[in-house]
DNA sequence: TGATATAGTTAGCAAGGCTAATTAAACTTC
DNA sequence: GAAGTTTAATTAGCCTTGCTAACTATATCA
């Protein structure tokens, strides 16, 4: 075992609680039917608006190619839109449908009440603190100026 | 927008700063040169010492035939062995090798150290906070009984 | 106008998730 | 102790999601 500074200790326990969450969230996913890489681009077209297939590749953190084909799986769902952008015609416009931003809304909320529930077993210190550590970590985690 | 409680405002929060953060220390693995499953399981196996498929599959949360496929990749890159469990002769014995724990370490170490350096940027009741919060989040994400 | 750059798609590969079916060993039950 | 059942692991075959390379179509620039 290799020694660990204190910040280390913490970066790693940090590490393995995040991990640990989201695999239980991820749980609630499976019931919308839709696979994490779909349910995760339709999210951002929801919350974030029409936008183009690269801002939307960008915005996942994947390669064109890999969102041309999530997108249309999508679309061949009818959860989103995919239009010609007339101000330049080699570009798309992509945007949720009525039942694509419903289907988002349900699984979405499952999710958080999943893990509201878990918060509710705490007490108002407790959850203080961790509203205090999100701020913390955000502010860690932000880009270097 | 469907209105949230304060509870459920800071699951949502709490979901996406998890997200956020794992995406930029995931980044951080690549050097390893294995690929994420493999190197998740190879983690449980330093980690957790010896154990047999199903055990692994288990711990990962994975079905069986997904976790032998990854126990051949690792056992053809010579990071882990296989050899049959002499008291129950279906049954296999997965243990890592020199070289797969210490391919493990560095990939640890690469990706501990990162997120320490964001973490450094922090002052001490900051960090201190996130410690508390770690605890509260394991209390309440824990199986319920 | 011709060259270059950009948006998106297509093709083809690898990893990793699943279920169903198979094999081999262990256990149960009479 | 032989027959049936359960269990551990594997194999086969599917789908999703990541990638690069190569292509098409449109836009921009010199």
């Amino acid at each position: 075992m290799a020694k660990l500074s204190k910040i280390e200790e913490l970066a790693d326990r940090l590490h393995s609680t995040a991990i640990h969450l989201l695999r239980q969230a991820r749980v609630q996913d499976a019931s919308t039917g839709l696979a994490p890489a779909r349910l995760s681009a339709l999210s951002v077209l929801v919350f974030g608006g029409a936008m183009s297939l690269n801002e939307l590749a960008r915005a996942e953190q994947v390669r064109p190619p890999t969102m041309s084909r999530i997108v249309d799986a999508l679309e061949s769902e009818g959860l989103i839109r995919r239009t010609v952008n007339q101000l330049d015609r080699r570009a798309v416009v992509l945007e949720a449908t009525e039942k694509g931003t419903a289907i988002l809304w349900q699984g979405r909320k499952r999710r958080i009440k999943f893990l509201a529930k878990h918060l509710s077993r705490l007490n108002d210190a407790e959850r203080s603190k961790i509203d205090d550590a999100i701020k913390a970590i955000q502010k860690a985690m932000a880009r270097q100026s």
